[in-house]
DNA sequence: ATAGCATTGTACCGAACGGTACAATGAGAA
DNA sequence: TTCTCATTGTACCGTTCGGTACAATGCTAT
């Protein structure tokens, strides 16, 4: 019998997965077992609280990867819009050009949101704010940042629902781009015509 | 016994709201006898297809409602930058400042997708498209105006999760505000300070 | 009045649900 | 080796699932 998970932490990724396709009410413990390789035994063993027990160990593996891998680095740059660029790349690999969902984004969405409801506002706000903090160190107005920055994430999950809606990696790719634009342009980082064409060929469009 | 829904018609809105809330798998018969106020029996009278046929109406009735009251409007515009104006106060009213959901986008993040993906696809595109059509009206580029449609709609749905998620209106408003701003700017249309104020109190900035 | 048909409540189906109990199994420590 | 305990498979619990069957109830038209 092939092992799959060893321990507790291995079962997130594909935990994860579940959740991120059916939802936390469409997520059932059929699917959960076929996506770990774990039986019932082994998830109550590892995970006492159930599914909701799950579903919390999944949002703080996200949010400890998100923390670490962008929101820190955003709100402790040097060289902000570097790390700005560097955080839609992240972003772009994370979610597959919008093909893979984000699941904080769907959990807030539904009804099931209640028990999770801290956690997914304090993903957002922690983005927000890490964004509006890198913003701010190249000069821009707090206010204005604000917006930037709220605007981005907005931006990059209404950007992920279209591209799944319309099946096309492109339309994900070419929204991020022009808030990736957007936000390099107000923190005074001139884009070089050349490299927005290697990072999406053909789109852009303005200040060439 | 009261009598709650007439006709096929009059079970639209609720069961619209029940997979508003718990998507389309989360969305059990018992939760939807209850918000329609109809039995088994009645639901499989009127919905022979079962939860399928269901979500089908539901989706075609929310599509209808879109291309009458936005989407014909933008495409025939004659004064396309307030119809574009009127649109973000019609959305703006229809999702409530973001505290309701986008059916449309929430099937299409789901898994249940597959037998709705085409009238998904075809609700966005045919909003980007109708959207871009008004903006080129205005001798804004055909490519740059597609930019604007797509960021705009993309926009919309973002501002719905984030403002779900952090449980805030304002976050809904002032993320459309900035789009709306943005799109009548493309359209040469010089949006007063005033009026800005009036719509959003005091998070606008630039162009006084 | 009554025939005909749309509408409805209710009982019921097999399957799948989330969750529990527990005995069998494994690897590591002594 | 033997003891220990984490890990696992499996049988089972009561509940709810989507869906069907059908008899009872209304309207409407004649």
């Amino acid at each position: 019998m092939p092992r799959i998970v060893a321990e507790r932490a291995d079962a997130l990724p594909g935990l994860a997965e579940v959740f991120r396709e059916h939802g936390y009410e469409g997520a059932s413990l059929t699917h959960i077992s076929a996506a770990t390789g774990l039986g019932k035994g082994s998830l109550y063993h590892f995970f006492p609280g159930g599914k909701e027990e799950m579903m919390a160990a999944v949002l703080a593996d996200i949010d400890a990867w998100f923390e670490t891998e962008i929101f820190a680095k955003l709100a402790h740059a040097t060289d902000a819009p570097a790390v700005v660029d560097a955080m839609f790349d992240a972003v772009d690999g994370y979610f597959r050009s919008g093909q893979r969902v984000c699941l904080v984004g769907v959990v807030g969405l539904g009804s099931a949101r209640d028990p999770f409801a801290a956690a997914v506002a304090g993903y957002f706000s922690r983005w927000i704010e890490a964004l509006r903090k890198a913003i701010v160190k190249r000069g821009v107005a707090p206010k204005t940042a604000k917006l930037l920055a709220e605007e981005a994430v907005a931006g990059i999950q209404g950007a992920i629902v279209l591209s799944r809606a319309l099946d096309d990696t492109g339309t994900f790719q070419r929204i991020t781009g022009q808030l990736r634009q957007r936000l390099l342009d107000a923190m005074g980082y001139s884009v070089l015509w050349a490299d927005l064409v290697k990072r999406n060929k053909g789109a852009a469009k303005s200040k060439p």
